[in-house]
DNA sequence: CATGAATGAGTATTCATTCAT
DNA sequence: GATGAATGAATACTCATTCAT
């Protein structure tokens, strides 16, 4: 035990400080939830003073805004890959599988930070606005591969297999998730 | 508001005070959310006191778990009906869709009341047993007429389109709710 | 020295508190200014904890209105007093000498206060509310012994005085006083 | 507001740069207080950054201490001005009408001004020499066609009348302003 | 010289919970 | 039994000032 407070190395100079802090709070996102996710904390996270989260942003929703709009171009970056890799519709099933039982229910950070994100919009305009366009662009991206119509129920079942897979206690294995892609797309 | 408390109409003997406060409770949820529920806002709603919030619960916790208890049976108990009022599988196929389409997303509130639950469970593992047990409820609902893995991979389809229709600007239709599921139901 | 915190005698029940606050506030007020005034500082020398502040007033400007309203109502008071004791204009024009000279002269608190309350008034239309009450009775008071236009400009000249006196390195006598109110009503 | 700072164009060599701080000063105090006058808000008005407020000042008392010393500059100026140009006692009655009631109520902005360096005043010495500094010197002005006495009363009426008026939902008019100094000075 | 990132102290306010009446 | 006053910890946010570039 040694006081209070841990000595803080001294940085007056930290470029990219701001971007470390969009990092930090992803990160207590996942950990906390939104409504866990404070100043305080998002500081101590990224190991900074209080002071320079509400230097750099002007509200804690400024702070949400940007942290889901990285998590979001991310999230939609892995499905373009995936996707634009593919020529033909079998390799197109094959890449939504590889998708979503490796990359969605890879990491459970990104399942939560996902559910996370949709409760927050359901009273958040703003981030209602995220979570559209990042909808949209994942179902452009099958748009590639399948008919508008089956790419939009097809999206609506990945969701519906990652929320379950998230809250469940027994989460499906990659066989039933192969298993139940293939009886929707034939 | 101007001072601690307004005079109230004075209600000594009120025995489905509890009661009250956890309807109260559910209402506060889907206004505000779960981070948004609080004590005095419950007390609010439900027009009482707030010292009677902490006289009937322990905590907010036990209020959070018995609200959401409440409403996972009556949501399980809408599956519940619609699935067993039928007695063959063509029928069982037009309940689900019925369920979805009119039941699901006939009630915004029930959605929302959904995520946050959802949401919250991923951090509370006393929720998390809310949610299990409704979750296997109703698959045990979709099992009195789909064989195991089409229960369960038709529980988190259902899942996925209530939760699109719910964030979308641009909800499905009654009808592509129908096409959806007799697709993948045959 | 003995530790950070003085020890604080617990008082759980404390009726009348409110009062104190108000009072306190009024205290804080002279001291510091309006700007000086927070809920730590008021919290501290009532000698209550600060959670018990926000506790009976929704928000400092509440805090501010019952201070002033309580203050403006005291000094109204004192002008009614001098004024309705008297009942010859000869003696209404001693009691309005006595009244600067004794009573507003008087307490460098209450000088202090009315300034206070006048630029703060600038800025808040509730406390401008206050202000303007305040104003008018005293013109009411002084009407009882003398016409509605020397009444508003004897006002006038009075709060001059005072906030000459109130500023000045070298305030005036109450000889000095005397003089120019006599000089104004003859 | 979204970020730390909004990009700003370049402006490296200004000379005037000082001097317009101290007036956009004065615009801050007139428009929120002294309360609200912050470094920011300052540098805002002044369209220039955050830094160069510290640059030039080594600290915001200095700020409002030289711009509360321009503003009691040119008030007093314009009591010299008026008074300065008459010859005889009737003219120098008619100029300190002219004074209360085009001058000084003539800018709800100088009222302000006055009003928020008295407040000031109270609890800074540094701004109690500039309120004595300009008290002192409109005296001196009125002395030049007054006595002494006449010339210190004179004055606090002005400070009553125009204390009044900018307090006053019913404010003084013109007609009303000459008669009360006619009054007082024959 | 000039700037703006950085920081720490301070502000109003909310609220779960305790407890005397 | 029921209430609401009381409390202390926490929250978002502001800002004067310092200081590296």
């Amino acid at each position: 035990m040694s006081g209070p407070a841990a000595p803080r190395r001294p940085r007056r100079h930290d470029p990219g400080r701001r971007d470390r802090l969009i990092d930090a709070a992803l990160t207590v996102i996942a950990e906390r939830g939104v409504a866990g996710t404070t100043h305080r904390e998002i500081a101590r996270v990224a190991d900074v003073p209080l002071g320079s989260v509400t230097y750099h942003f002007a509200s804690l929703e400024e702070v949400l805004r940007e942290a889901f709009t990285r998590h979001a171009e991310a999230a939609a970056q892995v499905f373009d890959r995936r996707l634009s890799a593919v020529r033909d519709r079998d390799a197109a099933v094959e890449a939504v599988i590889s998708l979503v039982a490796e990359d969605l229910l890879g990491s459970q950070d990104d399942l939560v930070l996902a559910v996370e994100l949709y409760v927050a919009a359901a009273r958040n305009p703003v981030l209602r606005a995220v979570t559209q366009a990042w909808m949209q662009r994942s179902r452009r991206a099958l748009e590639r591969h399948f008919d508008p119509t089956t790419a939009r129920q097809l999206d609506a079942l990945i969701e519906g297999l990652v929320l379950h897979s998230a809250l469940s206690t027994d989460p499906m294995t990659p066989g039933q998730i192969r298993q139940a892609i293939e009886r929707y797309l034939r």
